[in-house]
DNA sequence: TGGGGATTTCGAACAGCATTCGAAATCCGT
DNA sequence: ACGGATTTCGAATGCTGTTCGAAATCCCCA
């Protein structure tokens, strides 16, 4: 059971995340329908992932992957460009939110399934293990720690993980609740214009890391 | 139809609101489960508001209002205080974030409620106009803005708003998203520390609205 | 090339869900 | 005490995710 390379399993992550991003809502995506897109059965689901649920997992996990993959290469070219000195600090907070801001603003990408991913932890978090290791899944976010710390070395460890979660906050709510972030910006902000709202949090993040 | 003064429909909301603080999972909230609870039956929920949807949607805006009512009255002390000139920086941040930490932090509190309903919200978006009215129920918040002008006079609308917005985004992660907050703090902050955690939020969205 | 055990696919069935609807019951002003 | 409006109820409908045994397929080895 769970084989992964196998073909028809492929193809039903395939379908999960195709639906996934169409979809706006999550309790329309249904086994049969996913199913059906992927041209086999509902027990399929069951036989290759043990659940409906798992399957979405394993298909965040993999969407999951390829953001961090990004987020975590601009750190580095960040941190290379100015070794050995410390990096720029405007550049890691574009590195740490950057990426996310790009994904969700292309409607190419798959962030709409990391969207339904996360609230469907929320509202399921019963099985809270299998979930957070996902979700919590703050190693990568870790890396960003010690970088952060050489640029303001006078923070200690906990105000810099704090500041990052503060950081990781905003994030959240420029990209899940854009209709808020509009409305409270009177429209005047071009929210689809990545750059330009890259700048604007760097702007307020970037504060909170100097003295 | 959707009467709110009726006997059972009230029975109904108050059963909802208590199955919506205990249960963890908001698929174990069935309508049958609440008509036990309220001593009726599921088509009561239907006669009554419709839809369980819109059920959890009325106990939602219940809460809510508490919620902003508590928000707003720290508002306005705060402006008092200081009145006729502009209020307290730190003060009127403490209002923006403080009811909600305290009542994230409070066992007895209806919160669960709140964190339920917006993640509804997020995965069934798709009669947005019904929830938007509450989510982005951004009236009161809007109503920290010219406070927060007369403080920091050399910021736009669009500043603040912006600003306002990412103190938000915040204090929804650290309400919502503990078990990361504590990850990344390494469990070295006291997250049921209500006044130290707010202390902290202050320390870290303040300087957005200084020079 | 053919046989046979393991892997994979399938279809039918099950329990649970929200919601609908017509009939019963209750309420309440007259 | 009557009678229309409001409220409650129970059965039925169509959906859901999941289970399970049987069929089909694959693939290694003789």
């Amino acid at each position: 059971m769970s084989g992964r390379e196998n073909v028809t399993a492929k193809r039903l992550m395939d379908a999960c995340e195709t639906l996934l991003c169409e979809t706006d809502t999550l309790e329309d995506l249904t086994t049969r329908r996913i199913a059906i897109q992927a041209e086999a059965t509902p027990s399929a689901i069951a036989y290759h992932f043990g659940s409906q649920e798992e399957l979405i997992t394993a298909v965040a996990e993999r969407v999951y992957r390829r953001l961090n993959a990004e987020r975590l290469s601009l750190l580095q070219k960040a941190v290379d460009r100015r070794a050995p000195a410390p990096a720029d600090l405007e550049e890691v907070i574009a590195a740490l939110v950057g990426p996310s801001i790009r994904w969700a603003t292309d409607p190419k990408s798959s962030y709409p399934v990391l969207a339904h991913f996360t609230s469907m932890a929320q509202s399921h978090r019963d099985d809270v293990a299998h979930y957070r290791r996902i979700i919590d899944d703050v190693e990568h976010h870790r890396a960003f720690i010690p970088h952060l710390k050489r640029i303001a070395p006078w923070l200690d460890e906990v105000d810099i993980g704090w500041r990052l979660n503060c950081a990781l906050g905003i994030r959240s709510q420029v990209t899940r609740n854009r209709p808020r972030t509009a409305l409270l910006t009177n429209y005047q902000l071009d929210l689809d214009n990545v750059d330009l709202v890259i700048g604007r949090m760097v702007e307020v993040i970037a504060p909170m890391f100097r003295r």
